[in-house]
DNA sequence: AGATATTGTTGTCAATGACAACATGTTCTC
DNA sequence: GAGAACATGTTGTCATTGACAACAATATCT
């Protein structure tokens, strides 16, 4: 494979260009990263990216996204909490939450109702059908959390995790 | 306004509640995670949403996104090849490719000629300010590498690259 | 030669993030 | 206790992104 290994025939690299051709088309493209070897954020991204696209297919039956999964679980640990104390928790604009609460309100899956104490604030729970519907959601998240752990080897992932997890 | 409440005295956390008080709004309002905990992909996307912000705020004078500089660094390391190879290696749809580098273009930073060997292809190159500016460009991206290192440390900003390197 | 595949392009749609403005309610300060 | 300052949830709007379909031009395969 080496440019510099003339196989005898298979004049692929006789010259200097050495562009793959025919048949090797999908896989043998790849390029010189250069400096993007260097940043965390580049292999952090392709990885983050790999393991949603997993996610929203195993769990494409409920059409559930990962935002969407946080905001339910969070709401079954934490029942009665505010939006905005999701909101701060996980990183989700106030805005964009609100709407996504439509829309699991819309699903029958949350309830709001306004809280005993502020009368700004909602008081978030899951309704039972919620609770019934997480439950198969967590099944499937558990899928694909294993499914995760295949892709990138059950030990990497846990290194992975410890070091993740030390932010928060 | 709430009816159960006494109007009386400072109420506020007379029962079983505790919920936070005045001043300690802001930070006190952690709530559990809950099987969040469980998922390398949670904590991989804060992570990467957290450098992505500091890379964009390090680059904005020049206004460079993530991947609009990933882009540049592979022509650069990569000069005259396909859009479709730079596609495949990035990841980056071959239309969402198109449109940037429209916009590379624009700014004088990329060159087009279409590829002598393949009629449809087009190779891809640095102008002579293009790769002035990826100069530059790149030096705030160490810049920045460094402010992610001293975040999340040293360290484990070592370990984490290595871990994730392993894929492509 | 004719079927098939690749390349770059444009169009469109849905999801997301960011930000401003607002009404309503709470907390702080005096 | 009144008024300033802030918090909360909501809606509106804009820009970015990802996904997908369709297309013309060109290459490759059989």
């Amino acid at each position: 494979m080496t440019p510099s290994s003339t196989r005898g025939l298979k004049r692929r690299a006789a010259f200097g260009e050495g562009r793959p051709r025919g048949k090797n088309r999908a896989a043998r493209d790849k390029l010189d990263l250069a400096e993007l070897n260097g940043h965390v954020g580049y292999f952090l991204r392709r990885l983050q990216v790999a393991i949603f696209k997993d996610f929203i297919e195993t769990l494409a039956d409920f059409d559930v996204r990962p935002a969407q999964y946080s905001v339910l679980v969070l709401i079954a640990a934490n029942p009665g909490r505010s939006q905005a104390a999701i909101s701060k928790t996980l990183n989700i604009e106030r805005a964009r939450l609100a709407r996504m609460l439509h829309e699991l309100e819309r699903r029958q899956w949350v309830e709001r109702r306004s809280a005993a104490n502020d009368g700004r604030s909602h008081s978030l729970l899951l309704t039972p059908a919620g609770q019934k519907v997480l439950a198969q959601i967590k099944r499937l998240a558990a899928r694909h959390e294993k499914q995760a752990a295949e892709m990138i080897g059950a030990e990497r992932r846990a290194q992975l995790l410890a070091l993740l997890r030390e932010f928060g």
